[in-house]
DNA sequence: TTCTATTTTTAGATAAGCCTAAAAATAAAC
DNA sequence: GTTTATTTTTAGGCTTATCTAAAAATAGAA
């Protein structure tokens, strides 16, 4: 089939597409997969050639439907092996990025489906990210940045817009997952700091952890 | 760490010596590892100068403490994850090698020690080969060929010799599995058939089969 | 023991995926 | 609208793991 690097070439334009057929260039791909330039056009035309992604020089990659197509199985893999390293291995959210890197290279059809009926078939992984189904489909939740939201708002952590293990951590340390509902007490009009009220206790978040938080109202 | 193929290599070396440290030659490494004798020469070579292999040209192979080390550790995932495959994604016994092929290769041993512990430490995999623990100790249970006994043995079937798919799908279409108890009921001196009584029914196992299937005696 | 057959090694080549350094194209600044 | 800075591509090289074909060593047969 595909080689991991291919696989990986693929799954980074796809990410930093966002899942639209916007146009990636050469140094945020170079940024992404750590490597050089000067690599990542090597292997962008080898994609181009195999008709994965359209390559206009100078210019940037995006992916074909045979390159989505691909870089979606990958990241369904990626997800459903998070998810399993979570719920049945007792991994912490923030240990199973690694891991599941190489997980999701591995060749067996069989063994994602028969993998996702042994999880119940799961609709995000422990980050609150969607996980494409078998086809390809994936479903985009309504999901709010936290920080755009006015005082009084009564809401549920859904997902992360950034999920490095160093945020990961420090939700750890503050007892924050997904599933709490929380309430925008007050918002600090001097460095837009959020005032949060969790279960009876209030605490607060920094703007750049709001900036990172994705909510949706609590009545949905 | 070490490269895939590296560690094949050395699975393969320790295959083939059963465990002991004999000597593998470069044909029968050429012949397991489905590749050509000048790559099993080229490969040894590396092996032999990272001390690895103990290397003698025109001999062989053999591991050294270090290389048995790593096959131990690769039989040890391979193992798990067959049992994994088996036990928890419902997978049939002929349907496991060529996946766990691949996610031996997988590195993180919280992952390994994780996936034992989820499976409750088992002691053998689902072909009654014995799962290396976490030190590299591998457990040789008593075990005889049944085509070596007399009539009138009790027996339990508790491992295979070889494990081919076409085998295992042998035994599947007898009704045959790991744990089953068996009674030698008679011996045919012609072909060496033999004529086995299990659950009050009696069946015929060819000399083959029976050179190919491991036992212990049922008051053990 | 000498000749033949088999096994193993060497030498040189190839493909994938990466690199560095230099050249070319594009974007930004004045 | 030049000039400067940045981005991207090209050219050539390296490593890993493989291969083929030829040479060397070992094993088997007469």
């Amino acid at each position: 089939m595909y080689s991991q690097s291919e696989e990986n070439y693929l799954k980074a334009i796809f990410l930093l597409a966002k899942g639209t057929n916007k146009i990636v260039n050469t140094n945020q791909l170079a940024k992404k997969l750590q490597t050089k330039a000067s690599s990542i056009t090597d292997m962008v035309k080898k994609l181009s050639d195999k008709d994965l992604v359209d390559y206009q020089k100078y210019k940037g990659a995006s992916l074909t439907k045979g390159g989505e197509k691909i870089a979606l199985s990958i990241l369904r893999k990626h997800r459903l092996w998070e998810t399993f390293l979570v719920e049945k291995l007792n991994f912490s959210w923030d240990r199973v990025h690694e891991i599941a890197e190489q997980l999701e290279h591995i060749q067996s059809d069989e063994l994602v489906d028969n993998l996702d009926a042994f999880l119940d078939f799961p609709k995000t992984d422990p980050h609150g990210d969607p996980i494409p189904d078998k086809e390809g489909n994936i479903l985009h939740r309504e999901r709010q940045v936290l920080s755009t939201l006015p005082i009084g708002s009564k809401v549920v952590l859904v997902g992360l817009k950034n999920s490095s293990d160093d945020f990961l951590r420090y939700l750890d340390n503050r007892n924050l997952s997904l599933g709490d509902m929380m309430e925008i007490m007050d918002v600090e009009a001097y460095d837009q700091s959020l005032q949060i009220k969790k279960n009876e206790s209030i605490f607060i978040l920094s703007e750049s952890a709001a900036n990172n938080l994705l909510v949706k109202n609590q009545e949905q």
